[in-house]
DNA sequence: GTGCCTTATGTGAGCGCTAACACTACCCCA
DNA sequence: TGGGGTAGTGTTAGCGCTCACATAAGGCAC
């Protein structure tokens, strides 16, 4: 049933060497006539030979395969991550196999994170966004490559993260520099860590202007969450300015405040975050908060690489600056 | 570096018998004493032993791993696929690898493949929605078992798919329902199957109805598209209802109409396909056709694990029937 | 008892590869 | 002239598992 494609030994005989020579070449050592190279990349050529990788993994205890392990791979942020993973490692010759968990508790991710390195892959990304991640994270063996994305910033662990404060803290700035005297913030949920970061450079911006900030909206990332927000605070007279934890609650938002007649941006502006696609279409089309998630891939594959290839662990860590896009639905405070 | 846990020879060993019985307990097979079946497994419990897939693929020729190929993986569409389709296969014992491709043209899609292939898995799902891609398919070594998702629908291979003309049909009809005499479509790409199809559906139901279709207004799946065709419906006073290929075509739509000062649904009403989960706060809330993703990976996978089962190809196919979601964009044509 | 099933278990080979080491040229410098 | 490099190549073992076969123990017919 299975394509039992030429072996390495196959090639060897072909080129008139030995498998070990053939291998040699595959595996860029030097040592190698020009010669010899040569004629083994062309009977590699010629037969179609594709090394086996399980027989390699075998053999040296790892695959050529990066585990990632996110919860839901629907979602935009994790979406955009894992395909920017996914192309990343393509390039330096890896796979991407992905394991998504239901919940982020401990036992699951645990679990998944077991299932990969029953596969013996050669390193792992976690995008573990809550606290709890972060237990079952360092009750992991030591000795597995590992990276998480948007964890925990207070945990001694190789971590690569958009920095959220510093994003949210544009977006608040960017409403207070608009002439409005405080804003609203309808937040994520606060034991994701992004949620909790956004949170906090809201807080920050309104601190650091001598506003004491408004009550939390919270909200769970969702367009219906923010809707619910979005119809209390349609009915706040004192509301001029909204900043929400992602675009898919500012979208929720805009429909409550467009059905209370609040007009944006003449009497409510609103800056999201995540700047989907589709942010640019809303009605008015959205000033958000854009993070590189292209930026975060690659800087957590090169962190995981440089792990796998010293064996060292390392406390690293890489935040990513975010920036503001700004577009129709922010405008200064209607005049009294 | 590498976690070298126990392997099936210490196992054995715990247990007091031969590597080979832990293997047949392993493997379910029948002729193992109860009791000493009982014994491998507490063994096995109490040494944390994982058995290593590498070795395993390596004897058998196979993984225990998918692989999928798909192109876009950032779209609603894929998006939820794949995550359906990895959460099906963890149910299985199966995990999965992405092979994410940025073209759909034969040379991408067979690299991918090519890839997929070295890793030796045992099997792969190709979401493939444009032509090219079946001529690449066609190539392909007839032993590996393969399940192509929106793929050709005149190809002669395992296939799954989404009823695209049915749900098109159940859009359009819906609107003729309401009132409308005709239906306007901004359409997808017509090289991608899904795009064909709703096309079709949507001029089969004009063309039941007696009425001949308006001219199509073509777009790419992105609210930037839906914007510019929105553009142009907008201009037009006999437009009074439009059908879109999908949510964020629609969203796009409905932007330029609301800059037009055109009201949804009272003057034009909108149908999308997809429902995303915004679909439900978009301005006004969106009226749609939602395809079944995670019934498109039940079988797909199903499918794809009996060809690995049994050994043989066959070219079977399955559909899976969309269902029309009824919101607020949709309302009987203003009267004259 | 002999022969021949069936059931439960063990033994040996080998999947395709890499790591470690062995070996052969050949060169350089004393 | 020989000792000791170094570049290029071959040989061997073994990663952890499954497959095919060998073996052992018991049952049942004659």
């Amino acid at each position: 049933m299975a394509v039992h494609g030429p072996a390495m030994t196959d090639v060897a005989r072909l080129a008139g060497v030995s498998h070990q020579t053939v291998s040699r070449v595959l595996n860029g050592h030097p040592n190698v006539r020009e010669q010899t190279r040569l004629r083994v990349r062309a009977a590699i050529a010629e037969l179609g030979y594709r090394p086996n990788g399980a027989a390699r993994a075998l053999v040296t205890g790892r695959s050529q395969v990066i585990g990632v392990v996110a919860q839901n791979t629907t979602l935009y942020g994790p979406a955009s991550l894992l395909a920017a993973l996914e192309q990343t490692a393509a390039e330096e010759g890896f796979a991407v196999s992905v394991g998504s968990v239901r919940d982020l508790d401990h036992r699951s991710i645990s679990a998944a994170v077991e299932r990969h390195l029953a596969h013996r892959v050669a390193g792992i990304v976690v995008i573990a966004p809550v606290e709890s991640a972060g237990e079952a994270l360092e009750r992991l063996p030591k000795d597995v490559p590992l990276v998480t994305v948007d964890g925990d910033p207070h945990r001694p662990m190789p971590l690569v993260t958009v920095d959220q404060v510093a994003g949210a803290r544009a977006a608040t700035q960017h409403l207070l520099d608009a002439g409005h005297r405080t804003v609203w913030h309808v937040s994520g949920p606060s034991d994701w860590f992004d949620g909790a970061g956004r949170i906090e450079g809201w807080r920050e911006a309104l601190l650091a202007a001598g506003v004491s900030p408004p009550p939390l909206m919270p909200g769970d990332w969702s367009a219906a969450s923010g809707y619910r927000c979005g119809q209390m605070l349609a009915r706040m007279p004192e509301v001029t300015a909204i900043f929400t934890a992602n675009d898919h609650l500012a979208l929720g938002v805009l429909r409550a405040l467009h059905e209370f007649g609040r007009r944006v941006p003449a009497e409510i502006s609103v800056v999201g975050f995540d700047d989907v696609p589709e942010a640019a279409y809303f009605i008015p089309p959205l000033t958000t908060v854009r993070p590189d998630f292209d930026a975060v891939a690659r800087a957590s594959l090169q962190m995981l690489l440089t792990q796998i290839e010293s064996g060292s662990g390392g406390a690293l860590r890489q935040t990513i600056a975010p920036t503001l896009v700004a577009r129709d639905s922010v405008a200064p405070p209607p005049s009294r």
